[in-house]
Order: structure tokens, then C-alpha cells, then sequence
DNA sequence: CGCGACGTTGATTTGCCTCAACGATTGTGG
DNA sequence: CCACAATCGTTGAGGCAAATCAACGTCGCG
């Protein structure tokens, strides 16, 4: 079944009995994404909570300087949101593009509020989802400001070796808040 | 009432009835934090969530060169939890410090699950106050990535002027990931 | 096959750090 | 309540990590 990714993933944190499961489904909307194809353009409200059943996105801005920066990115089982947008309805400064062929399950924000009214353990799995993501991003900025753009390379590398592989080097350097000169002045080094 | 402001901060969010308030009041506790004072250091697990009725803290960690990195502020009305070690009852690599004398409104963490349990309505609270702090996260890195340190803190200064009169500026150089020798440079030029 | 996207390499520049020395302000014990 | 120490902020000289710019190699795709 094609929601089977994201119900498997919301079992881990909470349990839905089948009636609730079946509740659920109507929300879900499923769709196939191609490769560059974008989700999200900046100046458009973001119009849902999406979740990769399959692939990878990236979230970036256009800065001043006509560069675009990665903010970040989701793989599979993965959500990603401009919570910003989504919230008070207004225009997202982000783009969401999908750097593969992708499959992605989301929730509309004009239904989301009733699907939570209906399924408050839907609360639950996204505080617990919420918390972990915004751990995370906190370490991130952690690492930003106390490792060299190379330490923060090998350090993000050896932790998801199999990623680095999955992206083109010049998004890795945007994420990672350096020129793709740079990464691959470093990759060119011992080792 | 010592609980009063985090009542109210709970009512921009969610309803609650008299009797579900009262159900919540046992699980609170109340404290006073001297300046300089910590509610949390590293090693330790991070054993409450932590509400600011009153007073400022930041969030630290003491970095390979010996140094204090600020990660985070936090002030009347805002929360301040390590997850990644709430969560996963794990030793925390941060430190919570008092920047003022401070009062706070906290939940153990023991009791957190039963709370939730007796009232889920606080999971939508959470969910809620964790979306604009992700999202806030996210905005912050991407300033950090895309402007320069003086762009940084003039803009941080004139989205919180008053927060900047608040704490030491060798903390806002911190916070924005320079030196206060830097800051103060930029404050010397002109204006 | 040819073009455009991606990666590499080197020369030069720059934003910010480091170190050091010196005022100003705060707070604390005698 | 004053004196002195510690803490905090300022200023300048010199250095370094990473950016910028430019030129060139290579691969995948229409």
C-alpha cells in the first residue's frame, strides 16, 4: 500500500488502532515527485506537511548574493515543512526541490487541523517528531560555530557516509556552509 | 499565583477547563535561580522542562578550545530544554545558566509522560511552541550562513533592541558566533 | 557528438581571529 | 565606604581560514 512508509513510521511512536488507522487515510495524499521538481516555491504559503516515503529533498533559499543556500535536507521517512509558512499562512522565503525521483505522503494545512481534532495521538507523534528535529537542529548550529568547515565535512561523512554518496558535491558544501572550491580542495587532500 | 504566567502562556494555545487547570498545578514546580546560577551542567541528564516566568538563561557549551559557546537564549515566556537528553534520558553536553536572577515554572521529567497522559491537550501545546522553535532554528542558520557577522548583529539588534540591552555583549558575540573583541569593532564604527 | 553541468586547481583577497595592552566599571572584603 | 581586584569592553597589529575569480578537465545526456 502506497501509505504503508509513513504508518509504519507513526507506529514507532504512537499506537492507532485499524479503526484510526483508517481514519487517518482519507488525509493522506500520495504523490510521485521528479527529480528538480519543486513542492515548495519561495513567495507561495506552504500549503502542507510533507512526508518522504521514498527519496530526497532539499530546502534552500536564493541569497543576496544570487547563490542558493541549503538549509536543509530529507531523506526517507523524513518530514519535511516551512513551519514558519504553514503556521501563520504566509509566503515561504524557501524553495523544496527534490533532488531525486521521489515519493512523498502529505497532509494539507486546510485538513490538518481536523485530523488532529479527530486523532490527538497525531499531537503526540508530531511533539515527539518536533523535539527530535528541532535537537538536532540546535546541535547543528552547535557544530557550526565550533568546527572548521573541514572538521564539519569529515564529521558530517563519517557520520552518513551512505548520504555524501546520494548528493552532488555542490549542495553538501551549500548545507554545510562552504564553496564547493573548498570541498573539494579538502577531498583533494590526504585521504 | 507563582503559576500565573505559565497559565497564561498555555491559554494563547489551548483551553483549558478549572478542573483541568487544577489537574496540572501538582505537576508544576516553582523556583527562584540566583544569577550565575545553573539548572543544568554537563554530564548531568537534563530532568525538566524548564519555562521562564522570569529572567534570562542561555545555553552553553564549553568547546574544544576552551571556550563558551552560546546556543541558545531564553527569556520571560520562552522554554529551554536539552531533548536529545530529556528525550533519551542521556548525559547532556550543555550547560543552563542563569544570565539574571530568574523565576522558574518546570516539570520533571519523571512525570512528564503522566502528565500528558492525563492531559493530551498539552501535547498540541507542545507541538505547537516546538513548530515556531524549529522554525526559528531554521531561520537562524540560515542567517548565519548568509550574512556576514556585523549584518548578523544589526539585524539581531534591530529585531530585539531591548534584548541586547539585557546581557553582556561578550554573550550576544557569542550567541552570533564572533568575538566580543569583533563586536565591539562593529560598534565603534560608524553609528 | 556537442553542450551544459559538475568538479578541480591555483593565485589572490578578505573577514574575522588571535594576542596583547590598556581603560572603565563592578563588586567585595577590610 | 573606600581600595583594589576582577570582570568587561576597547583598540591596534599581524595572521589565517575560507572566499573569490578564473581557467581548465570530465562526464552524462539530449
Amino acid at each position: 500500500m502506497k501509505h504503508d512508509p509513513l504508518l509504519k513510521h507513526l507506529r514507532k511512536y504512537i499506537s492507532l488502532s485499524l479503526g484510526e488507522e483508517n481514519l487517518l487515510l482519507p488525509y493522506l495524499q500520495v504523490q510521485s515527485v521528479k527529480k528538480k521538481e519543486h513542492i515548495l516555491t519561495e513567495g507561495n504559503v506552504c500549503s502542507a506537511n510533507y512526508f518522504i516515503a521514498k527519496g530526497c529533498f532539499r530546502m534552500y533559499v536564493h541569497t543576496d548574493q544570487g547563490t542558493e543556500q541549503i538549509v536543509q535536507f530529507a531523506i526517507d521517512n523524513w518530514w519535511i515543512t516551512d513551519y514558519n509558512s504553514l503556521d501563520f499562512q504566509k509566503p515561504s522565503l524557501f524553495n523544496i526541490q527534490a533532488v531525486e525521483d521521489s515519493e512523498i505522503i502529505f497532509i494539507k494545512s486546510e485538513t490538518r487541523e481536523e485530523l488532529f481534532a479527530k486523532l490527538p495521538q497525531l499531537e503526540r507523534y508530531f511533539r515527539i517528531i518536533l523535539q527530535r528535529a528541532f535537537a538536532a537542529s540546535i546541535m547543528r548550529i552547535q557544530y557550526i560555530f565550533n568546527q572548521s568547515g573541514e572538521e564539519r565535512y569529515r564529521h558530517f561523512s563519517t557520520s552518513f557516509p551512505d548520504f555524501v554518496q546520494r548528493v552532488p558535491q555542490y549542495m553538501l558544501a551549500s548545507y554545510l556552509g562552504f564553496t564547493p572550491e573548498f570541498l573539494s580542495k579538502i577531498r583533494g587532500k590526504k585521504e
